[in-house]
DNA sequence: TCTGGGGTCCTAGGACCC
DNA sequence: TCTGGGGTCCTAGGACCC
């Protein structure tokens, strides 16, 4: 058996937290930039607010109803997710982290337990150690046990715990689903699945698995056996080595000179350095993209990309500088109105992989990966311990393109100077 | 005026290998 | 006259997730 475990809201849960005056007021949290609305209290939901909704074409409706509104605060949910993980960590042998606000709790071998009041206690223990509510899941798949944590915070006489095991629960739990509600099935495969007749997830599970395979490929028949209670997706309790790492902003400001993309393009090529070295990786092949905005008119729309292979792999903030700014210089285009840039690094390979530091041509000029090592270890470490950008190159700037955040609440649990103070 | 950021997997087709 | 079988790697595009 798999338990999900779901934050409730979880970003506006996190700004509730140490913010108890919210408790019943509407609250949303905006998307970088303040531009969308991308969490939601639940009355923040009852009131109409959409999810993504962009906040300027909500503005009256969250001024009318005295809606709580907050830019993201990262710092304060990456750490209120640690408390709650950290947590969840003690009710199983194995845990896969899936997102920043939610879990799959291996359970397998709890058969002797009382499964729904294992599912309360987890609720109770999260809420008084870290003050977030949860949802809890409960079933023999992923895919049936994130349904059940559906039900859990859909229907309240579940008191958020739902437990799918009898083939009768399962069969009335999935039709109460829509299609369009299954975890793997998105819009596109939603809007097909609904013009052949296939509404609720009990109309997906009994569906012809060649004809799911053939339209659907091995993804979609994965998705129908797990719903029909053969796990296919398992427990990934070690976090698999990523593929990628990309740093990307939406600008504060429109952005016309090749000077303020610089400035940009340095400080994700900086952010994705930083990055590298947490993970142990270096890359071999860097692309830069800068965009006008997507809601322009065509004429004056601009995607420009450029991807350039590094002599030799690195995890060197100065040389993924010099290479994004390289190809800036390739793809800028002067005469657009910028307000997107960004620093996607792919062809990953572990820093300490046999052989990594052989190079071909190791009497390249751009072979400095062994000089600025420990200039980078001293780095990280200096912004370890002072806080994050103490020490950074100079071409890094956030001067020209800063996103807005106008609505920032503290980061109480990891910054002393903005921790929680009560008056009396 | 104003619209987020960061990922993964799968397939098809082309180029290539022995 | 006739033209195999089995495979990998890479990329673009499309789907999905939170």
């Amino acid at each position: 058996m798999f338990a999900l475990v779901d934050c409730n809201n979880f970003y506006a849960s996190c700004e509730r937290v140490f913010n108890p005056a919210l408790v019943g007021r509407p609250v949303v949290v905006l998307s970088n930039n303040d531009g969308c609305v991308i969490a939601r209290s639940e009355e923040a939901k009852v009131l109409g607010i959409g999810m993504g909704a962009p906040e300027f074409k909500c503005r009256e409706l969250l001024l009318r109803h005295g809606v709580a509104v907050f830019s993201s605060n990262y710092p304060l949910y990456g750490d209120m997710s640690s408390r709650v993980m950290t947590t969840l960590a003690g009710f199983a042998p194995s845990i896969e982290v899936y997102s920043i606000d939610e879990s799959f709790l291996d359970l397998s071998g709890f058969g002797r337990f009382d499964l729904e009041r294992y599912g309360s206690e987890i609720r109770r223990t999260v809420r008084r150690h870290t003050g977030i509510p949860v949802g809890v899941g409960i079933a023999a798949t992923k895919t049936l046990a994130k349904i059940a944590n559906r039900i859990a915070k859909k229907h309240l006489e579940y008191d958020g715990v739902c437990v799918l095991e009898r083939d009768a629960e399962i069969q009335r739990a999935l039709k109460l689903i829509a299609v369009g509600d299954i975890w793997g099935v998105g819009r596109q495969w939603a809007s097909f699945l609904q013009t052949n007749g296939i509404g609720t997830a009990a109309d997906f599970a009994a569906a012809s698995p060649a004809w799911i395979r053939q339209h659907m490929h091995v993804t979609g028949a994965r998705v129908q056996a797990e719903l029909n209670g053969h796990s296919c997706l398992a427990l990934e309790a070690v976090r698999p080595v990523k593929k990628s790492i990309c740093t990307s902003r939406s600008f504060g400001r429109t952005v016309r000179s090749k000077e303020d993309l610089r400035q940009a393009v340095a400080t994700f090529a900086g952010r994705c350095a930083l990055k590298l070295r947490r993970e142990g990786l270096r890359t071999s092949l860097v692309t830069v993209f800068a965009a006008t905005s997507r809601f322009n008119h065509e004429s004056e729309r601009y995607w420009g990309t450029r991807t350039l292979a590094l002599q030799e792999p690195s995890q060197d903030s100065i040389v993924l500088l010099n290479a994004a700014e390289q190809l800036l210089d390739a793809l800028y285009q002067p005469g657009y109105e910028y307000r997107k840039a960004g620093v996607l690094l792919a062809g990953l390979n572990p820093a300490d992989a046999p052989g990594a530091a052989l190079s071909l041509f190791p009497e390249a000029p751009c072979t400095r990966d062994g000089q600025h090592r420990k200039l980078m270890q001293i780095m990280d470490a200096v912004n370890r311990r002072y806080g994050h950008g103490t020490i950074h190159l100079a071409a890094e700037e956030t001067e020209a393109w800063k996103p807005l955040q106008k609505r920032l609440s503290p980061r109480y649990t990891t910054r002393w100077s903005e921790i929680l103070e009560v008056h009396s």
